[in-house]
DNA sequence: TTCTTTAAGATTGTCGACAATTTGTGGTTA
DNA sequence: TAACCACAAATTGTCGACAATCTTAAAGAA
């Protein structure tokens, strides 16, 4: 799979690769989602004493993977349809928000550069149809471009540290890969369009529509996945 | 000082406990803002190990109040204007998403319990007026409540353990504590009709315009400290 | 049988010590 | 003088072991 923006992590220290090795283990599934965790036995397992595997179950909990009660243990976090309502409802206002700022921020060249990213991933799209990481990749792209633009130091931190990574979980997990293409395309290019006319007001509500349209989406297809 | 509603955490390791403490002298200044924190000074003065004391630095810092840099250290966040602006954008669309579904969803007993609070809160001002806990608690309880009635758990815990001890912070140290009382008071009272009448889309205006005013004001404290 | 109690096992919380890295100081060289 | 390097001190990262707590399963009472 090829590495969005969102999840590349400087690795300095032990207890960092055991956070991005976790972190793509339970996003991807291969650690099931809702299943309890077990120190010694990942300790174990990642090679790390279990101090050091602590450290990084600490900070997979401030990012919503995981779960933790005192003196009981950790749980993967569960993907239900509430949980599902609950993210989307806040992603949808926290990039809204960053959408509107990034109008009003965002440089020329940058609108321009942004352009860029979107026909690239048109191109790649046809090329490579039915391969799904390309766009999946390519959408986090266009949206953490947008998140950076808001120069918002903060909310840039909420969505690529804390958010992004529980969404990619559904995503990934839903097996959202292929039908929304042209059309959250088109999506894409209109809400370019209003933050090149610095328009913050519509680039917000675009974002959101486009945020709300990703959700009926990936709903649909957790009801089928609920129903099997 | 009386707690706030949003300062209630169940204590029950050791960690916990140093947790609360740290926090509490953090949001009150007792450890300086944009200080450097000592592992082992501090595992000393709170009479606990590093380890324990590294439990409690990683959950300060999954509520923004202190910042970590590999091998390097802990250091207290610096309350700057920049910060102060970021944190208050996020806090506007997040507590204005709060307040909309907390429209949608709030039953009428709830409603009325929040009115009674904000009566309460009135009277106790005249009686106490210039003790400024009081109404920085009521304050704080008002938004609590609302936030609690947007019965989205992902939104609250974003807010009562993410953002709100950082704008405390701000708060507490910028000395906010008297002046915008009753127009605070003007102002909630309208946020709740809004409420009541089920009107998702004013209430949500109206928080936000609530917030930018308070933000507005320990702007203007902000300043007036900075030059001084 | 069903509910309560109790004890054994397993898991998490905490500790002190060691290893790895950074920081500060002093000396050397251009 | 200024820049660079080397070394020492201090700090953070990591480890294995012990203490406190929870879970489970067996034994006993209603």
């Amino acid at each position: 799979m090829t590495q969005d923006a969102f999840s590349k992590t400087l690795i300095t220290t032990a207890s960092d690769q055991v956070f991005v090795d976790m972190r793509r283990e339970i996003v991807e599934g291969s650690i099931e989602q809702g299943s309890k965790i077990s120190e010694p036995e990942l300790a174990k397992r990642y090679g790390v004493s279990r101090a050091t595997l602590r450290e990084a179950l600490n900070r997979l909990e401030s990012c919503y993977l995981i779960e933790r009660k005192a003196n009981v243990g950790c749980r993967v976090v569960a993907l239900t349809a509430e949980r599902l309502i609950e993210v989307y409802q806040v992603r949808s206002a926290l990039e809204g928000l960053a959408c509107r700022l990034a109008a009003d921020n965002m440089a020329a060249d940058e609108v321009q550069s942004l352009k860029q990213l979107l026909n690239q991933h048109l191109q790649t799209q046809r090329v490579k149809e039915g391969e799904s990481y390309y766009q999946e990749a390519g959408d986090l792209d266009f949206h953490y471009r947008i998140i950076k633009a808001s120069k918002n130091e903060h909310l840039i931190h909420l969505l690529s540290n804390g958010l992004y990574q529980l969404i990619r979980m559904y995503r990934v997990q839903m097996g959202m890969v292929g039908p929304r293409v042209s059309k959250a395309f088109d999506e894409h290019l209109a809400i370019i369009n209003a933050i090149e006319n610095h328009d913050g007001e519509l680039a917000e509500l675009l974002m959101k529509r486009h945020i709300s349209a990703s959700q009926s989406n990936i709903q649909a297809k957790f009801d089928r996945y609920q129903s099997m």
